[in-house]
DNA sequence: CCCCCCCC
């Protein structure tokens, strides 16, 4: 066979531009090293003109090198690729789905001379690098990656050592039972095997009632034709549990049928399983034809015309999590539970609760992409979701929709004035609106007792202070000290003590704000800076040194935006002055009829107070 | 043979 290779193919997928299924050599493959999920393929890829090597293998497809069938020189077609901007423009390829064409020995060596592809201006090369690999670590973080997607790459077909599907399917575990869809599953027959995915799998829980006690597990699965959920009590969670894995597909057969308790199920069938003694559940290595999970992902805005109780899917990154804690339960059971902010490209944020083991083991300081199947929506504080036991919760997804997601949140979600469906009603603490004018928070002294005041005003910008708004800071995490020019390509931080080749740019700026009544200076830190001017530190950081128009511009942008500006203030005294410092603590868009019924009512107390 | 879907 003689493979061609598409020319300007990487150009193409590197800029993101329209290549259908481009044929492209396999130069180099490496695993990235990472602490945790499923290992990580970064692969060179050359079209004979330009080799480059930002292309990340998605991890459904790992068979592929772990089997040793994507080895360097062999010929490959991609099939889906999605190409990932990062926040500095450059990219990364990430290989959805792909098939191997010609192995490396028929291939017999490099084809053409390919040269590097130039993938741009060498000045944003150190912060590209860091955001790679960002990139790749929120990427090899997946704590559950069950959603396999249909990935047709056919290993089989390139390599004549590994048997054919066809071969493969017809090799069920007990030859003498038939091969049946699950749609034709009945408790009159029993002489049958089903061959399906794993949809969802539940932890082990026990129970003690008065019939007896016992632990028992349940899982889903589907295949082209339905699903129907399967349970296995004592004996066989012993016999099953760890063998049985959400997303992988396996077969199935000699278990009981009985009728479906609705009350206890949303699952479309009307039997359920019941596994004993004789039952067998065998891995299948080959899942060509077996459906994969499939969500209909609800955008969060479109959260607020749903009705109360429906169970919907939803995907968002996590701008912020709680800490987990511990409730009593009305039965006076104890339960862990953590809440979740999701934000997606709508802009607006949604609360969801996890409970028990998910909560737990939840770790949102990376902000990862969150997918949950089969979540309640409630309408507690507005709009809220709560998972349940038949909820799946998927962390960083290798699914398009989270990588858009990802793509999005890193160039800008991050610093979108986002509002939330879920109204927060923590008590005494600064998110309390406490809604003031800026007259009167010199009126009324705010700010001059023994703690800080906090309170809520709606304002315009007037005016942001460029000089000094940017500062060098350390990079490492959470340590945000500034740090000092030796002068000599080093940066040293005085409190980790320490020199550093690199530094990340932290926002400190310096605001007059205006209402109808008075303006006041006030100071925003990093984060509410960054959504101030709705540009990350670090563009800001690039552009002051490279694009000084471009840089003011930044600022005339954001000068005469209004917003909702929650803050603290404290009378601070530097060499016997005193003056009250206000910090805004968070941003958010202006509810636009709330602000009419206040706006009036302080008219109205204006008026009052001058007759 | 379980069947808990919780809290503010």
């Amino acid at each position: 066979m003689t493979v061609t290779l598409t020319q300007g193919a990487i150009e193409a997928l590197y800029t993101g531009s329209e290549v259908n299924s481009p044929v492209l050599q396999l130069l180099n493959i490496r695993q990235i090293p990472n602490t945790s999920g499923p290992p990580r393929f970064r692969l060179m890829m050359s079209d004979g003109q330009h080799s480059l090597s930002s292309f990340l293998l998605a991890t459904q497809l790992n068979n592929l090198p772990e089997e040793n069938l994507l080895v360097p020189n062999c010929v490959c077609i991609l099939k889906k690729t999605i190409t990932n901007s990062l926040s500095d423009d450059r990219r990364v390829v990430i290989v959805m789905d792909m098939e191997i064409l010609q192995s490396a020995e028929e291939t017999g060596g490099k084809i053409g001379n390919p040269t590097p592809y130039s993938t741009g201006g060498i000045m944003f090369l150190k912060c590209a690098c860091l955001k790679i690999e960002t990139l790749i670590k929120s990427l090899c973080k997946p704590l559950v990656l069950f959603i396999q997607f249909a990935a047709k790459a056919s290993p089989m077909k390139a390599s004549p050592m590994k048997a054919s599907p066809m071969k493969a399917s017809s090799t069920s575990p007990s030859s003498s039972t038939k091969l049946i869809s699950i749609s034709h599953l009945n408790p009159y027959q029993s002489k049958w095997t089903v061959r399906a995915r794993v949809s969802h799998k539940s932890s082990i829980r026990t129970w003690s009632n008065s019939k007896g006690e016992g632990k028992l597990f349940s899982f889903d699965i589907v295949d082209e034709s339905g699903e129907i959920k399967i349970t296995a009590f004592n004996n066989e969670v012993d016999r099953f549990f760890s063998l049985v894995e959400q997303g992988k597909v396996y077969y199935i057969s000699k278990a009981t049928l009985k009728v479906a308790n609705k009350q206890f199920s949303t699952l479309k069938n009307d039997y359920e399983m019941t596994l004993h003694a004789h039952s067998s559940v065998v891995p299948c290595g080959d899942s060509q034809g077996i459906p994969t999970m499939h969500c209909d992902f609800v955008p969060i805005a479109e959260l607020e015309n749903r009705d109360k109780d429906a169970i919907i899917d939803v995907i968002g990154v996590c701008k912020s999590a709680e800490d987990v804690s511990r409730i009593t339960t009305k039965t006076s059971r104890e339960v862990s539970k953590r809440a979740l902010n999701l934000i997606d490209t709508t802009g607006k944020v949604v609360t969801v609760t996890l409970w028990g083991e998910e909560a737990e083991k939840f770790d949102g300081s990376a902000q990862p992409v969150v997918a949950i199947k089969g979540a309640r929506l409630s309408d507690f504080g507005g709009r809220s979701l709560s998972a349940l036991f038949s909820s799946t919760i998927m962390i960083n997804p290798d699914i398009p929709e989270a990588f858009r997601l990802r793509a999005w949140y890193d160039h800008k979600g991050y610093a979108v004035d986002s509002q939330s469906l879920t109204e927060k009603k923590s008590v005494g603490s600064g998110a309390k609106m406490n809604w003031k004018t800026l007259s009167d928070v010199k009126n009324e002294h705010l700010g001059h007792g023994e703690k800080a005041d906090y309170f809520s005003c709606v304002a315009t910008v007037l005016y942001i202070r460029k000089e000094n708004c940017l500062y060098q800071a350390c990079p490492s995490a959470d340590c945000y000290k500034k740090l000092i020019d030796q002068q000599n390509g080093f940066y040293r931080c005085e409190k980790c003590n320490r020199e550093f080749p690199n530094f990340k740019y932290r926002l400190l700026l310096s605001a007059n704000l205006a209402d109808f009544g008075d303006n006041q200076w006030v100071t925003c830190f990093h984060e509410t800076a960054e959504v101030l001017l709705g540009q990350s530190a670090e563009t800001l950081g690039q552009l002051r040194d490279t694009d000084e128009a471009a840089f003011d511009e930044v600022f005339q942008k954001a000068n005469y935006t209004t917003h909702v500006f929650k803050n603290r203030v404290k009378l601070e005294t530097y060499n016997d002055e005193s003056r009250v410092k206000v910090t805004v603590m968070e941003l958010q868009p202006v509810d636009h009829r709330e602000y009419s019924r206040r706006l009036l009512s302080n008219i109205r107390k204006l008026a009052s107070t001058k007759v």
